[in-house]
DNA sequence: TATGAATGAGAATTCATTCAT
DNA sequence: AATGAATGAATTCTCATTCAT
């Protein structure tokens, strides 16, 4: 009853198509290389409809970055949560968690990403905003937070628990790029596991209590 | 006093003064908005001359990369060269050549060639293996040796040392990305300083014998 | 009545347009040196709606070649059928037929076809089927059927018809290429008849019942 | 001693290894498509000496076309003579000295010209000229003294030979285009051996004395 | 609202031609 | 006489964007 029985759905059906379709397109080939008329077809709509959708490409491409920092950075956030407090789970938590964390950020879409978007903070600083407080922040201030529950509870010795969380993630990630190529090739999930554990064994001796 | 007293010089060093112009206007604009005509016109040479001396756009960016990469190595790896392995300075020298190291990386062109070169990895898989040889391979070795003497020496405990020199950069760099938003702001000395300085503790504290 | 006085027309006489601008620039200058800009100037077209229409150069080219072909042959069949069967105007007409098919390949458009399209041959094979269809075979058929006919109603001897189309064509033009100059120069009517007349007269001879 | 020990060869050589050069670039390409950068690299030979040599490209492919024209027009003129007059051999002469013609004019190379040249006569009407005093005419006399000889000798009727001439060269090439594909495909020998007798054939009934 | 059709601007690349040596 | 190196001009083609409907 609600949806009119005309073959066009409704109109905010259009505006997911269009991120749906963007993905794979500026993943694959970049910001200037993803034509607007690609994504059209992809999306199966005019252009047009996405120039009255966006306003254009540079901002359909801030809100493509936005929409996908948020859905990794649930990943990411919900594999923080898996740190678990207590005296004999603290350990094993923190490892498969950061393993579950830099694995969120190994999606295909989530590599294209990140290896796209910094290239075009240059030309459009938002991104660098966007990205921030879409992506970075909510993870890193998850993160600093069991950490420094880890810290209260005696496990560790957290004196600024957003500096050891960034430093977590970073030792973390310590050799991925070398090994999937800056996100082009995928990284064996058995690989990231090894390599993940190292980089938190490291942290785990800097920040023993 | 042979040489007539043209404007233009004897012709060979056309070259270079292509590889020159062409630095700022990809750091500047990244590769694809970088047209050959403005690459050409700020090196005051001809279209053609550009595509005789290196056969196409994709090629010239290639060569640049590889060297702007080798160049910035070269200080990077004389950074690295300044840790002293003697009981009075190694820690000291340690912070600081890692400092300089950092820095090194900070130059206008190296931080626009860090941002711009991954994005490119996907359209040009030899991007990645021309800086894996000419950047980052020299100095994480050069710095694996360095810490494999301080192992050596007994100040540190370093069973991995290339692991170890990978780590010491992450965790020099950690905060480096957020400050200088992807290297397009500039960091100022002071703080670099101070964020590497944080860095290397850390690290110290992972390693310490 | 119902569309605006606009200068141009609904949009859609576009492609003709753009055919109609062609023809003389691909006729003029041969496929290499007609340029698209020169055509879409001619035809009061921006470059991309060429490009949008026909999807490049090489397919404008084949699609212009056909269209030509057609309307040629369309007139070299009418030619053709004027052929009359009956013992008093069988002969004339055969002549004056024979001049109408050859003056229906001497307008400036399918000169310009003729003289330039087997140069292209090399570089698009597909050309030759065009012409083959579109152009040839069809006047040959008919060519061929009624030179059954004067065979069956007794007035010639031809016991491979195809064959003898073909001849009389071949005879027909026997030296029009030299006065024409290969379709540069104008043949006068008069020296194109009197030419004519000799070729048919010859195949007569040689096909007398 | 009247050669230097030079490595370079007089220099009478670099003209005729150009124009060989030239040959096959024409042939493939067609004038616009063939670059004199192909045709220098070919002959192995700076462009200046190219254009020292000829001045420029246009005059190299005239050159080239009366070259081309010349020989083919040796073997084509001995094909001609081996035109017998005597009883027992003319007519089986005839035949075989047709084809020899045809073959002639269906060299690679002769194809090739054939296809490009007329092209290019609307650009360059000298073009015509070439063709028609290096080529054609030479041809056609030869060929017209000696079916006036078999005229004279009463073996055919021959009121005018050079017209005579000129149809038997069209009915022996009647089909042989539509063979080719306009000569860029090879036409087997005993393919034209047997559409050439046809054609001849049809001459013979036209002119039996 | 959605679109098919059109466009101005600008991209990479190639070419015939000419100097300076 | 021959050339390596350079260039101005022109080419095809693509793109983001906007009307008219």
């Amino acid at each position: 009853m609600s949806t009119a029985p005309t073959a066009s759905r409704p109109t905010t059906d259009r505006r997911q198509r269009i991120l749906d379709a963007a993905g794979p397109v500026f993943g694959e080939h970049g910001y200037e290389r993803a034509s607007v008329d690609a994504i059209a077809k992809a999306a199966q709509v005019s252009k047009p409809t996405i120039y009255s959708h966006f306003g254009g490409k540079d901002q359909l491409f801030r809100v493509w970055v936005g929409e996908v920092a948020r859905q990794t950075t649930e990943d990411a956030v919900r594999a923080v949560h898996g740190i678990e407090v207590t005296p004999k789970k603290w350990r094993a938590s923190l490892v498969s968690a950061t393993t579950d964390l830099v694995i969120s950020w190994h999606t295909e879409c989530a590599a294209s990403l990140a290896r796209i978007s910094n290239a075009e903070v240059g030309r459009d600083p938002e991104i660098f905003t966007v990205l921030r407080e879409s992506a970075h922040e909510p993870v890193i201030e998850a993160l600093a937070g069991r950490l420094a529950m880890l810290g209260n509870a005696g496990f560790l010795e957290v004196p600024d628990p957003v500096l050891a969380a960034k430093q977590l993630i970073a030792l973390a990630r310590t050799e991925l790029d070398d090994i999937s190529e800056f996100g082009t090739k995928p990284a064996p999930v058995t690989v990231v596991r090894r390599v993940v554990k190292v980089g938190v064994e490291t942290f785990l001796r800097a920040y023993a209590a």
